[in-house]
DNA sequence: ATGGTTGGCGTCCAA
């Protein structure tokens, strides 16, 4: 069976409702993975994606910051989430689909402006963050499953418009690079946006700072779908919509695609 | 070197 994952940082679900609903009729994929909902689980509003055949949500939520979703058509078990780095927020959930695939949902902290841990908590904190989603990837190997989300670190030099210049900017230092390659090798985890787009610039993320965000194009690759090599080769067809970074107050990311034949 | 924008909450914090 093939099914289509999209993942996107909503930034505010409840504001942005509206645009869901655009994707899910535009683009119809079965699973959709949000992340930044800034809400609650209960104030969702699931009646309105049930109505376009998204009856199935997972989720985890909290007033005002974090919090991911997986909407589907197809049928989901909740299969928990972890709290990594005990930051007590909801930045971490996942499901299992029919087919036996888990979905694990990830909105992976900023980490603040400075990249030093000395002066900057929240750098430390990312840092702790995915030294523990290594950690527990490198515990129980995972089989049949698919990571996606906001990663907050764009890792190849064509992710980001100037690699030299975003060497000192957080999501694109080595530290975090080094730290995010970990997080992939402890999970032998395939970059799937990658095996199918292997060339060129690639970006998921353009700053609402930027006056002209298109004409500038000064983006990064933060959004990524990952998976484990006994399904990766079935994946195809990923792609980023770019257009939908340019819809009336839109996100800040754009959805990031792909399908898998398991 | 700096400032630029957005959302949620509440008179500022995180991104």
């Amino acid at each position: 069976m093939a099914f289509t994952l999209a993942t996107w940082n909503i930034n505010s679900v409840r504001l942005r409702a509206g645009l869901v609903e655009t994707l899910l009729t535009q683009e119809a994929p079965d699973v959709l993975c949000l992340q930044e909902c800034k809400s609650p689980v209960d104030q969702i509003p699931l009646e309105r994606f049930a109505a376009l055949g998204y009856g199935h949500m997972v989720a985890r939520g909290q007033k005002g910051y974090n919090g991911v979703a997986i909407l589907s058509k197809l049928p989901l078990e909740d299969v928990g989430d972890r709290d990594f780095a005990g930051l007590g927020h909801s930045r971490h959930v996942a499901a299992r689909l029919e087919n036996g695939v888990v979905v694990h949902n990830f909105y992976v902290p900023a980490g603040g402006d400075e990249p030093n841990r000395e002066k900057n908590e929240k750098f430390g904190q990312k840092l702790d963050y995915l030294s523990e989603m290594r950690d527990w990837f490198h515990e129980g190997r995972p089989e049949k499953a698919i990571l996606v989300g906001d990663l907050n670190i764009a890792p190849r030099e064509d992710d980001v418009w100037d690699h030299k210049k975003l060497l000192k900017i957080v999501s694109h230092t080595p530290v975090e690079v080094e730290a995010l390659n970990a997080v992939m090798e402890a999970g032998a985890w395939v970059d799937v946006t990658r095996q199918d787009i292997t060339e060129g610039k690639l970006y998921s993320w353009w700053s609402y700072r930027a006056k002209d965000w298109s004409a500038a194009d000064k983006g990064r690759r933060l959004d990524h779908i990952w998976a484990t090599p006994d399904i990766s080769s079935s994946a195809y067809g990923s792609r980023i919509l770019r257009d939908a970074r340019g819809w009336e107050k839109p996100s800040d990311h754009a959805p990031v695609f792909a399908t898998f034949d398991v």
